[in-house]
RNA sequence: GUAUCUGUAGCUUAACUGGAUAAAGCAUUCCCCUCCGAAGGGAAAGAUUGUGGGUUCGACUCCCACCAGGUACACCA
């Protein structure tokens, strides 16, 4: 039991009071805890909170367990109750941290919960954008935050191989073809990445003509109905090759990012099966045929009306998605259905969802959606380089540059064996913190000077942190103690440190309840600062205290690194 | 137009879901490497939390109105 539950529990065994909060003060000379029952009793019985307060107190002074844990309890300001917490707490815990290992901070709060989160769905034959990006950082931490809780997830990318984006990069290629007077299969001399750049090129090339000529315009959609159907040899080469090209370069670039998924939904299995669904609850009222399309009427239920199989009798993004809610049940029996995307498409699923409802309600039930915030670029120096959408390979790349010149001014490079994969860990580390360090939800204005910062607020800065203290550890003789004595004096600096790390837990649960991986971000940032400070004041190595602080050292590395994982950002030894 | 989200220091964001003197990072100004990693540390300065009401011991947080911006609203995903 936390800290904070004896509290609770203390208060609770002697009044009757539901409703009351335990926390952390802001400011730390009110105590490690404090309370506002005093003041909600007051309000129940008319009387002065300060005099309730006091009256609370003396009643907790006697609780045994209390005594062992807290070395003061106050009243403060207009009646709060303060607690301060024994050192020995902290020194316990800091053992905990050095036996718990990669494990520690690790809670029960999902216990054998199976949960599926369906995050990055990116298209075969387009662009891997930084949109991508965003919604693989949050993805990949939510999963993480979810194991951390004791569950077992499921990682799902369901992507768009059918409809009328691929018509498009298709007709894009075969107009490249016969300009170069080219067949498909020859494209397979060029390197992937720039094969797949060029399919990029086409469908934005197929994109702008369907818009501007009703002639391409006819032919795409044309094409797409041959797509489907699979009637022309020549078409399917095309598709066939491009689509495993595609797909292998985003194997590639989730490597680089550190996803494994386990199960991966295309939308040429779920379209069928969505239409069925869909004709089949035509029947039993839950849509509507209106201007030769079928619809679901949303406005019934205070939302607005979404096409689910168009006029030309093909099933919609909407269609597919209710195919889909079944096929991920039937791979992974799962008890939450999490969907990461962009915000822009709230409104969308809230129909969706609806919908969903009156066709499956368990799976409905089971199912929750969350619009992460939109990534708004402000173009800067870097993103000049092609002059075109960034995409996430392209932004890694360009961080990489940045990342290597720091490390040449620094010297450390010359340190280092396997700099390129350091380079790139630092490089992806300082792209996903900038995208998880705000409340999820919100756009983010990306800003290339600013947003990538490698000082202060950034991803480098826990990565820097992590390494400075490995060295550290690493000169003081890589020693794992935990037979320190918990009874030690310790100094105001190492207090600061250790009982932030004594936070680390609560974090870690709290961030996992309500899905926000910014909470890790903010706590470590605070972490990596108090170390630095203590670094500062603190000699380690060959002082007095060298063990225990040595062992504060160790442990610090070890809960940023913990903190890490859970953000999906790998530490390095050198940087 | 309707729905919905957002508005906090010059900029980008916090604030433990109603708590105490609103907290950081960039940028600006000043210190600190003969000592374990200066991608660091310390200090200064910077705020009428969009505006106006309300609810209560207590409001950035809840309610109402207004202002500004984003997004979505029938056959794209």
């Amino acid at each position: 039991m936390d800290l904070t539950d004896q509290i609770r529990q203390a208060i609770s065994d002697i009044y009757d009071v539901p409703d009351f909060v335990v926390e952390h003060p802001a400011d730390e000379n009110k105590g490690d805890l404090a309370s506002n029952v005093a003041m909600v009793l007051a309000k129940r019985e008319r009387v002065n909170p300060l005099e309730k307060a006091k009256e609370i107190v003396d009643r907790l002074k006697e609780s045994e367990q209390l005594k062992d844990n807290f070395s003061k309890i106050e009243v403060a300001g207009p009646g709060f109750i303060n607690f301060w917490v024994k050192d020995k707490f902290y020194l316990g815990k800091l053992k905990e941290v050095i036996e718990g290992k990669n494990d520690f901070g690790k809670n029960l709060d999902r216990n054998k919960e199976r949960v599926i989160i369906e995050f990055t769905d990116p298209n075969p034959f387009k662009v891997f954008h930084i949109g991508h990006l965003m919604s693989n950082a949050i993805g990949e931490s939510l999963s993480r935050l979810i194991e951390f809780s004791g569950a077992r997830v499921c990682r799902a990318c369901y992507q768009g191989d059918v409809g009328i984006h691929v018509a498009k990069a298709i007709w894009g290629i075969k107009e490249m073809l016969d300009e170069q007077n080219q067949k498909i299969d020859q494209w397979e001399d060029i390197p992937l990445d720039k094969r797949v750049y060029e399919m990029g090129r086409a469908y934005a090339r197929g994109a702008k003509e369907y818009e501007e000529s009703t002639e391409a315009k006819d032919k795409i959609e044309k094409l797409n109905k041959e797509i489907y159907q699979r009637t022309d040899d020549s078409l399917n080469t095309i598709y066939d090759l491009g689509r495993r090209w595609s797909l292998e370069y985003f194997e590639k670039i989730y490597d680089t990012l550190g996803t494994r998924f386990n199960e991966y939904f295309f939308e040429s299995d779920t379209s069928e099966r969505g239409s069925e669904l869909v004709r089949e609850f035509l029947s039993k009222g839950v849509f509507e045929e209106s201007q030769g399309a079928i619809i679901f009427n949303g406005e019934k239920y205070g939302l607005h009306t979404r096409v689910f199989i168009n006029s030309m009798g093909l099933p919609t993004y909407e269609a597919k998605e209710l195919g889909l809610a079944k096929a991920k049940f039937e791979r992974f029996e799962y008890d939450k259905s999490i969907i990461v995307t962009a915000n822009e498409i709230n409104d969308y699923f809230k129909v969706l969802i609806k919908a969903l409802s009156l066709i499956y309600p368990d799976l409905a039930f089971k199912t929750e959606h969350i619009g992460h915030g939109m990534l708004k670029l402000k173009y800067g120096k870097m993103s000049s380089r092609t002059g075109e959408v960034v995409s996430g390979e392209g932004l890694i790349d360009d961080v990489s540059v940045e990342i290597k010149k720091k490390m040449e001014e620094t010297g450390k490079i010359k340190e280092i064996t396997d700099v390129d994969n350091v380079i790139k860990k630092v490089a992806v580390g300082a792209i996903k913190y900038s995208m998880l360090k705000q409340s999820p939800g919100k756009d983010i204005i990306f800003d290339f000077e600013t947003s990538l910062s490698f000082e202060g607020d950034s991803g480098p800065y826990l990565q820097y942190a992590y390494a400075r203290a490995i060295n550290i550890w690493e000169k003081g003789g890589r020693k794992e103690l935990t037979d320190f004595d918990i009874e030690t004096e310790i100094s105001e600096e190492e207090r600061q440190l250790i009982k932030w790390m004594a936070r680390f837990e609560e974090i870690a649960e709290a961030a996992g309840r309500n899905l926000t991986p910014n909470l890790i971000c903010s706590y470590l940032i605070e972490l990596s600062a108090r170390f630095n400070y203590f670094y500062t004041k603190c000699q380690v190595n060959g002082s007095e205290k060298e063990n225990l602080r040595l062992m504060m050292t160790l442990a610090t590395a070890q809960i940023i690194k913990n903190g890490l994982w859970l953000l999906g950002i790998e530490t390095v030894e050198k940087m």
